[in-house]
RNA sequence: GCGCCUUUAGCUCAGUUGGAUAGAGCAACGGCCUUCUAAGCCGUGUGUCGGGAGUUCGAAUCUCUCAAGGCGCACCA
């Protein structure tokens, strides 16, 4: 909604210079300080076109364009600045927050077009470590954020279900499983088997071709392979969802690797019939010399597919199912490679919906002090993770408003936001060192900081007990609540930025933004106190629509509020 | 060896797509609770934007080059 000035001083200045609409948009800028007003337009490259000194420009500028929406117009320097009418924004912001309410920011510009979000996706029988909420935060994120936008979302969690380690997994299971520790921790017993098949066959080598039959005979749909299997992935499953119930994400698909068990045929079909299929040293390849890339393996030379086989099948089948506007693959970067093999070989295939599959990678958790690694079961599980903060929040609270009501639930809401806020904070590319003190601090720029925000604001409304309608918006002119107004206007225009860039750590600095705002006007200026009905009204409404801007910026995060800690 | 990514304050990171004096948080120190929640606010200090060259009115941002670190380079996913 903000962003809507910049259309209107762009045709404005398109008529007085002749520059098209949208050189001139991308030229317009923000200026670094408010006070220099609240978009600038350099003139320094009309300068040469028009064989004029940039400030004489900016001056005639001024003095000829229509200034109507706009308090005031300078020029300092080779820039024009425009100072937006403060009353009006104030006005028309917060009437529009406070009656969309729970859809403020949302549109619907993507009604009718769907779009897969193939995330999380963990592997059966493994741990779900600190390093897999990447994954899940940033795809639940970029699920509620296209969702909001009023794209039709499909959550897809390509579970990794199959391969040659269930083989051993089922001799392992036959042989040493102790049936009530798989009840209570069933990954960590699966962890134990698994880990003791290893020991036992470096003893007895015959145990790896017992594995490769039971994996066969899985393949081959033999029903004892079946069972186990599916029990396997039962248990699994089942503590998954622990940390999924946890962080309240829900996937519309589970159809993981074994689901495309029996859709590869087609697909090495389809690459013979086209030709693109070629040997080499005795697999069958996709050569991609010509795009600078090594060739996309199709079959190994035992004649087995591989992952790339897989991934080609899902996303025809996507496209099949789902018709889908974009599909998108939150994966770590260091797959950058392979999904380029994957897209281009469909390109090659003839299917131009290819250009809309996405890769949006992220970095690596990485450790600090000590390096961890999964084959020494040195891992930290994501379930003990969240556990340590909800415990962390606890103490807090106990410490800071120990007459709280319902700790427990505000200590796991509050608990499990400061971790996902910390996934969430940063350009997703980069790596997250993993350290207990950052991701236990809960001062500063944190998702805490924010709720405690949005818990502030609830509490003077509360103690308002509502307010009337007769509002002086003139008089919300301090910086203060100016800065807030125009961060709360430009809600949207973030939205769209976020979905531009898949980039959700967008959406959560700007809500640290709100925040930010929101707490310095909460010191500076008194709300309930004051004798001014009409500007306290007024203030009322900025607070509200304040504590709705943060809420609904969370919730596209995937994290919820409080209305007290 | 080749390709991709990263390098900004002591630490962790932003930087509105080439613009005005490069900004936050943490850590440190000092101030603010008889008034709307101190998980907060205010103040103090720090920069060869990895090095060098180039492009132009103007570069943390674009190009080239060098360096350091990470990831990836065919039968794992």
């Amino acid at each position: 909604m903000f962003m809507e000035y910049k259309k209107i001083i762009s045709e404005r200045l398109s008529a007085l210079t002749g520059l098209s609409n949208e050189a001139i948009e991308k030229l317009i800028e923000i200026p670094p300080k408010p006070e220099m007003g609240d978009f600038a337009f350099p003139c320094f490259q009309l300068a040469r076109t028009l064989r004029k000194a940039p400030n004489l420009i900016a001056e005639e500028l001024k003095n000829n364009i229509e200034k109507s929406g706009f308090e005031r117009i300078e020029t300092v320097g080779g820039y024009l600045n425009f100072f937006v009418d403060k009353a009006n924004l104030a006005k028309s912001t917060l009437e529009k927050i406070l009656t969309e309410k729970d859809t403020y920011g949302h549109t619907k510009i993507g009604a009718g077009k769907t779009v897969t979000i193939d995330f999380s996706s963990p592997n059966i029988a493994k741990p779900f470590h600190v390093g897999h909420l990447y994954s899940t935060a940033v795809g639940n994120a970029l699920y509620r954020i296209f969702s909001s936008q009023g794209y039709k979302c499909v959550g897809i969690n390509h579970l990794g279900d199959w391969g040659t380690q269930f083989g051993k997994l089922i001799e392992a299971y036959k042989r040493w499983v102790d049936e009530e520790a798989l009840e209570k921790e069933p990954i960590k017993e699966l962890l134990r088997i698994y880990v003791k098949f290893h020991e036992e066959a470096e003893k007895d080598p015959s145990l790896e071709d017992i594995a490769r039959m039971h994996f066969k005979n899985l393949e081959d749909g033999k029903e004892e392979e079946v069972k186990l299997w599916q029990k396997i992935k039962d248990v699994s499953l089942m503590e998954f969802n622990k940390v999924y119930d946890m962080l309240k994400i829900k996937f519309d698909s589970y159809a993981g690797e074994s689901f495309y068990n029996d859709k590869m045929d087609e697909v090495v079909k389809m690459l013979e019939e086209k030709g693109l299929l070629t040997e080499s040293h005795g697999a069958q390849v996709v050569n991609l010399d010509e795009f600078n890339m090594p060739p996309c393996i199709i079959k190994k030379s035992d004649g087995a597919t591989i992952y790339a086989t897989r991934d080609l099948a899902a996303a025809i089948y996507r496209k099949r199912t789902y018709d889908f506007y974009k599909n998108i693959y939150v994966v770590g970067l260091e797959q950058t490679l392979h999904f380029k093999q994957v897209f281009t070989t469909l390109k090659l295939m003839g299917f131009d919906w290819a250009d809309d599959c996405v890769h949006v990678g992220f970095g690596m958790v990485k450790f600090a002090d000590k390096k961890l690694s999964t084959r020494k079961g040195d891992v930290i599980f994501l379930e003990d993770l969240l556990n340590e903060a909800i415990q962390r929040a606890k103490e807090l609270i106990e410490e800071k408003n120990a007459a709280l009501e319902n700790k427990e639930e505000v200590a796991k809401i509050v608990g499990i936001g400061a971790v996902v806020f910390t996934y969430l904070k940063n350009n997703r590319e980069r790596d997250i060192v993993f350290s207990w003190n950052d991701i236990l601090n809960f001062d500063g720029e944190t998702g805490p900081y924010v709720q405690y925000s949005y818990a502030r604001g609830k509490s003077i409304l509360r103690k308002a007990e509502g307010y009337g309608t007769n509002f002086d918006f003139q008089k919300l002119n301090s910086p203060e609540e100016v800065e807030l107004i125009k961060l709360l206007a430009s809600f949207n225009d973030v939205i769209l930025s976020a979905i531009d860039k898949y980039e959700p750590s967008i959406l959560t600095r700007y809500i640290i933004d709100v925040a930010k705002a929101f707490n310095k006007f909460y010191n500076m200026h008194p709300i309930l106190s004051i004798e001014d009905e009409a500007l306290k009204n007024a203030r009322l409404a900025l607070v509200e629509a304040t504590t709705i801007v943060i809420k609904n910026g969370l919730a596209l995060i995937g994290i919820d509020v409080v209305e007290r800690m």
